[in-house]
DNA sequence: GTCATCTCTTACACCTTGTCAAAGTTGTTA
DNA sequence: TAACAACTTTGACAAGGTGTAAGAGATGAC
């Protein structure tokens, strides 16, 4: 739904450039300057600034580009097919697999000052695909319908960055982690 | 276990009027400058770097300053007594009450960089409140015993933020928030 | 080959953090 | 109450960050 209409070929490559440059760059260090992302990039800050009005925007766009990768993964495991339970717990290994890759730029910039609906866009790209798997858990029963599926969507997204985080600082190990937070899920879903 | 000996009084005056407009100043702007802190003080610039020594450390003493005071609520709420699950849900209660009492500030200001060690200390403060509880519910039989009381901690304080978030978010109203919070809380922890 | 587009260089204004030194002021203590 | 130490203020500085601007140079598109 976007941008680049007419763009010129070399304009597009410094954009990817720009991009990728600070998503590696950003991922080791959340508070680099844009003259780093530029200098990583191979590029000039100016021409940063010629992409993207201000390092902020820079951000969001990151942000945009990890949210991309994140739904065509989740898009990849096929989520209409079998138990709402298998699939949910492959929409999640899917989401954790890619945030696993940009474990530091996740958990920094997430939280810092990006736009507030450009954020609700984000979200709503991941949630909605959550959203349908619980609803048709619990429309074929196999989920408890008692509690709101917008509710359960927040619920199970915060889980599984708890899970993430504890593995991530050590007091879990990935088996650990995993084995929790399928029964967590569980019993917050009702299910079986 | 701290500090302040032989301070002069005028210095404690002056610790505290910075503390206090940094509470207030930051939770309407999370990166507001230590300028604007100092001047919200009533204090120059260079006064503030006489107390703390950087921005980041002025920010870790606000945190502990909140902390304190969330916890001294906790401990007004006899978490001892009574059935844990009403401990439980009375314990949330006071911490969300002070949480409420600075949104911004510890929406934005905990996912910054602060100290990764004072932020152990900050957690476990809070977290051993909530332990016992959860403990001595699953000693009772109150709840169920077969996931480790430092998971269902780490859970229970993520699904309260949601529970706020979600209200902060106008997406549910308090009461729907408490109940699913409840709700779902019992779930987890298997309770009665 | 031309032209519009993109990039680079250089430069600037502004803000923020952190540091320093010297001159004030105020609390404490004798 | 006088003297001293502790605290605050003023003024100034260096370093580094964001954002803007103009003009010269390079390069893709047609």
């Amino acid at each position: 739904m976007t941008s680049s209409r007419n763009r010129r070929a070399d304009a597009q490559r410094s954009r990817a450039a720009i991009l990728d440059a600070a998503v590696q760059v950003l991922n080791t260090r959340p508070d680099a300057s844009v003259e780093a992302i530029a200098a990583a990039a191979g590029v000039t800050r100016q021409t940063v600034y010629a992409h993207f009005p201000s390092r902020e925007r820079l951000l969001a766009a990151v942000l945009d580009r990890l949210t991309e990768e994140t739904v065509a993964e989740m898009d990849a495991a096929d989520l209409e097919v079998g138990p709402a339970a298998d699939a949910l717990l492959r929409l999640i290994d899917a989401g954790a697999r890619t945030a696993g890759r940009h474990p530091v730029l996740l958990q920094k910039i997430s939280a810092l000052p990006v736009s507030p609906q450009g954020d609700q866009e984000r979200h709503t790209a991941v949630a909605d695909r959550l959203k349908r798997i619980i609803q048709r858990g619990q429309r074929t029963g196999e989920f408890d319908d008692r509690l709101p599926p917008d509710w359960l969507v927040a619920v199970t997204i915060k889980l599984a960055h708890t899970a993430s985080e504890e593995r991530d600082a050590g007091r879990l190990t990935g088996e650990e982690a995993d084995e929790l937070l399928r029964t967590s899920l569980f019993r917050l879903l009702g299910a079986k």
